[in-house]
DNA sequence: AGCACTATAATTGTATACATTCATACAGAG
DNA sequence: CTCTGTATGAATGTATACAATTATAGTGCT
């Protein structure tokens, strides 16, 4: 079954500006122009216009008159994804916990391993490893679940929630534990259970929304 | 305070065909093209292309490959998008009943005396009037939540819904039963009471999503 | 020195021209 | 009659030209 649309430029240039900003390469508050950004990547206007245009519509940018800013989320914007998520992931989980495949277990499982791996490396990219790890962890749970709509909202809310945490340091001690939760999501997911997955689940979000409370934001 | 942004040929041309779509102009399965909408419209592709490229994002549009078909909204879509604003919408409320101005409360009032008048009237368009008048009366409520990222989901999710109860019809005794609901949650926000507010929109999206499951659609 | 006005530069919004892909229909051969 | 290949048309994707708005800096007047 292969894909009926081919990857255009357009599409390429929103991956590529939507890493750089949830990677902190653009700072909040930073105004993209159509015009730099084209000279920059030597391609038209048109393309980049499109991909402003569709990161807009996830909420990373902004339009301000005079070019699109790279938008800030307040911690209460954060407090209330969290809340959202809260209401909503449980409820994926426990449908991931009745349709995920051996596959897709397989990968679930490797996720969880090479994110423990790179915690423990602390290397020079480490933390943005981690982090990429988390949200294909999270993401893979979404899909499990089966619905286009669940996988919709969450996606889009843990792709916003992406872009503050990058903008934070992690203590290794934080990014184990919550590694082990994955772990214990992992396992609940693997027995098919979905009582334990969405307990699992819900533990790990309101763990995480702790450990974001106790986080000192780096300055930059 | 004035808006910094002037409403431009793309943001009315999205807002029309956003309205055509939802109001069945063009049914599902259509395929809309950009060459065509242009000249219907008499502009150039560019806005138009912007308008169907958002409307793509909210998931009302899906490429094709050879042009932008019409989604079709499952009715599996319609009960996960009824779970999810179980899920959420009392919240909403909940916080609604807190902030929730004068001016607002009119406002709500009005709608919901107005959308009674035109169930009674039973006019021509009556039924889409009906409609409109709900989809007003909730996003003000998800405004007055006050909380962006519960606006942004559910005035998301609820557009998707009037795509599909657009393409049915509804019995009169149902219509006149959805405002008494309404009526109780305007009462409950009046009272600033985020517990009875909360039952209320819950309720009301029970009864819903019943009225729903026992509606027949039309053919068309 | 300060203020106002003008000119310029930068930016988005729109139109249009060009390239490319893909489906479809038609014609010709077997 | 069927199959195949080619040509044509329609559609998107991209580049570029043009229009209009706005910010900014500079200059001249008071």
């Amino acid at each position: 079954m292969k894909e009926h649309r081919n990857i255009s430029i357009a599409d390429q240039i929103f991956d590529q500006l939507e890493r750089e900003i949830l990677s902190g390469k653009y700072q909040r508050g930073e105004v993209l122009s159509e015009l730099r950004l084209s000279k920059e990547m030597d391609v038209s206007r048109t393309p980049i216009r499109e991909a402003l245009l569709r990161l807009e519509q996830e909420n990373i940018l902004k339009e301000t008159g005079r070019g699109m800013e790279v938008i800030g989320i307040s911690s209460e914007d954060m407090l209330d994804m969290y809340d959202i998520r809260l209401h909503l992931e449980g409820e994926a989980a426990r449908r991931a916990a009745g349709n995920i495949t051996e596959e897709q277990l397989q990968e679930l499982l490797e996720l969880t391993e090479l994110q423990r791996y790179y915690i423990n490396k602390q290397g020079n990219r480490s933390s943005e490893h981690t982090k990429n790890l988390d949200t294909q962890f999270h993401e893979l749970i979404y899909t499990a679940s089966g619905s286009k709509t669940y996988i919709d909202v969450l996606t889009r809310i843990h792709k916003q929630m992406t872009k503050y945490r990058m903008a934070s340091v992690s203590k290794q001690s934080r990014a184990l534990q919550s590694n082990d939760e994955h772990m214990a999501i992992y396992q609940a997911l693997a027995a098919h259970d979905p009582d334990a997955a969405e307990q699992a689940v819900l533990t790990h979000i309101r763990n995480a929304l702790n450990r974001m409370e106790h986080m000192e934001p780096i300055d930059s």
